[in-house]
RNA sequence: GGUCCAGUAGUUCAGUUGGUAGAACGUCUCCCUUUCAUGGAGAUAGUCGCCGGUUCGAGUCCGGUCUGGUCCGCCA
């Protein structure tokens, strides 16, 4: 294309290629450099943070460099603040890039800007290269063009797009150009493919394999008519520039990846390695589909930080996602297991990882187990902060209260509790040491005994009576135990299941504690009864046990 | 419609170059035990989507078929 032409295209000021090759040095031969590119949108996806975890994992292991490019081509869907919220869920789970954005205004990097909307100097120069090389060209097709296009291929039953001898810009004369340009007419770039669609290539995919796929021959839209890039022509700009070697990136992408090879290859320029990691699933009415943003609210990270699931509980369960063999290297390695596991990009979840929220629990509890009841503490007032402020004030006014609470059969246990999961269901939990949110009235003790009415109306006058706050664990125990003999009642329940004839009518020592524990907690299951009395003092514990005078 | 990926225990997944299947979670049983939650021991379970082919031998290779999913925008 003539000179003059591509100054009318893309203006007279536009810089050459190589200025951008001078600016950028290449990186050090044999370094691992990969990304993650997320747009803007003000929402951040769980699958953004896997397709992070995974990058930053696999490149730390490598000690290379990962960086964070903020893909905001498309004006359209800019939010404000998305760039924060970006780089804070990023910082949540410990992923924090060597170069980037380090938050709204400022970024660290020689590779920068790290913002797309920031280089379009630079995609403008790539356009013109491609210009002179005659391997784009401006089209001129409006949307009801293409709209059209699409109607009659479809009639026809044929592959839509722009492409062969539907490309009708492809073969537009110089001079045609100059007449649609007078006339004032938008455009935007295409690519020129150069492949044809019946012939398949092979491509290597670090991920999934040697896959076949077909050559592209789509002449796909680089550049839009507002000057931005889109993504394909974003991408291999940035990434050939900023010197990525590993594109790791969403599953959604593996169909382009023929084009994206053909646009290096055609430029000259090394292709990088590619792994594309499977979508995060669902099962919806019995059938998989990628979690969607707008149908499921844990799609949305947020959604796990408002129930209170323990960051690393969710970035532990990300892992194993990716990779289940993590959890026999965990097995083999219980400590410091997730920072030092190593996955394999070629062991990657290749299909597509179904969430399961009965593994997350599980992994939940299994952290929480591990904390110290101050660190629990900690972690629940964080968590109360920004999504239940009067639990939060709560926590604050009894602090030492609720630690305790908090320790029971947890601090110095051999066998710590595993019976919380999430933040939010902690307050419920503990509910009852609270005299405003305890409520058993003797209809409720009465119903939910089971002893009979008078056996139980006597069981409870026998043991207040014979109760002693100041009784030890073993002394407190007994107690209850010598009431179950003084009534004729079994010692354990066992003994009861044995001669059932010996005991009818009459109850065990689990009756008993049951009795105790509705009057003390209002429920019929409860941690250690004996801990609970002792942090609840002597007047609580007693003018609970006095409910039926 | 085209394209690519996948289809292994109830569930989520492993199964490197072909030698009749494993883990975790779940469920169940027993032990521990004042309830629950733990902890310990163990059990349960799969004609490896279906059909055919290659082979002495196939979850593993080939062909076909069905099912599910991805992508096919001036969105990323």
């Amino acid at each position: 294309m003539k000179k003059e032409l591509i100054e009318k295209l893309i203006g007279a000021d536009v810089k050459d290629i190589s200025y951008w090759a001078d600016k950028f040095s290449p990186r050090p031969e044999g370094q691992v450099v990969s990304r993650v590119g997320p747009s803007p949108t003000g929402f951040m996806h769980l699958g953004n943070i896997y397709a992070a975890l995974i990058p930053y994992t696999f490149t730390h292991q490598n000690k290379g460099v990962f960086f964070l490019r903020i893909e905001d081509t498309d004006t359209k869907r800019k939010v404000e603040g998305a760039v924060d919220l970006v780089i804070s869920s990023l910082k949540a789970f410990g992923i924090n890039a060597d170069e980037g954005p380090i938050n709204e205004g400022e970024e660290k990097g020689a590779y920068g800007p790290y913002h797309q909307s920031q280089r379009a100097d630079i995609y403008k120069s790539g356009i013109k290269m491609l210009l002179e090389k005659d391997l784009a060209y401006p089209c001129f097709a409006t949307e009801e063009d293409i709209e059209a296009l699409r109607k009659e291929q479809t009639a026809l039953k044929l592959r839509p797009g722009y492409y062969g001898k539907w490309a009708k810009c492809r073969n537009l004369t110089e001079e045609q150009i100059e007449e649609n340009l007078s006339k004032g007419m938008p455009f935007v770039f295409r690519f020129r493919a150069s492949g044809n669609h019946e012939t398949k290539k092979y491509f290597t995919d670090l991920v999934k394999g040697k896959i076949q796929m077909p050559e592209n021959d789509m002449d796909i839209v680089i550049m839009k008519s507002d000057g931005l890039p889109t993504y394909h022509f974003a991408h291999v700009m940035d990434d050939h520039f900023m010197g990525t070697t590993h594109v790791i990136r969403a599953d959604e992408w593996l169909a382009s990846m023929p084009l994206h090879v053909q646009m290096f290859e055609s430029i000259g320029w090394k292709v990088p390695n590619y792994a594309h990691i499977a979508p995060i699933q669902k099962l919806d009415e019995g059938n998989r589909r990628k979690l969607s943003k707008r149908k499921d609210p844990e799609a949305n990270i947020s959604y796990y930080f408002e129930q209170g699931y323990p960051v690393e509980a969710v970035k532990e369960y990300l892992i194993n996602l990716a990779n289940s063999s993590f959890e026999d290297y965990k097995k083999a390695h219980p400590e410091n297991a997730l920072e030092t596991f190593e996955f394999k990009l070629e062991n990657l979840n290749v299909s597509g990882a179904l969430l399961d929220f009965k593994k997350l629990e599980n992994i939940s509890k299994e952290f929480i187990a591990t904390l110290s009841s101050a660190d629990l503490y900690n972690r629940i007032l964080t968590w109360a902060e920004s999504y239940d402020k009067s639990f939060a004030d709560k926590l604050r006014a009894n602090a030492d209260y609720i630690k305790s609470i908090l320790g029971i059969e947890r601090d110095g246990a051999e066998k710590v509790r595993k019976d919380y999961y999430i933040f939010s269901k902690i307050s419920d939990e503990i509910s009852y040491f609270f005299d405003d949110d305890f409520k058993l009235t003797k209809e409720d003790l009465l119903s939910q005994s089971p002893l009979s009415e008078n056996l139980t109306k006597d069981i409870v006058k026998q043991y207040l009576a014979s109760f002693d706050f100041n009784h030890n664990k073993e002394e407190w125990f007994n107690n209850i135990k010598d009431l179950a003999a003084k009534n004729g009642f079994a010692k354990n329940p066992k003994e009861r299941d044995k001669n059932p004839e010996l005991y009818a009518g009459k109850g065990t020592v689990s009756d008993i504690a049951t009795i105790v524990r509705l009057l003390i907690t209002g429920r019929t299951q409860s941690p250690d009864l004996h801990a609970i009395i002792q942090i609840l003092g002597k007047d609580r514990t007693l003018k609970r046990l006095s409910l039926l005078d």
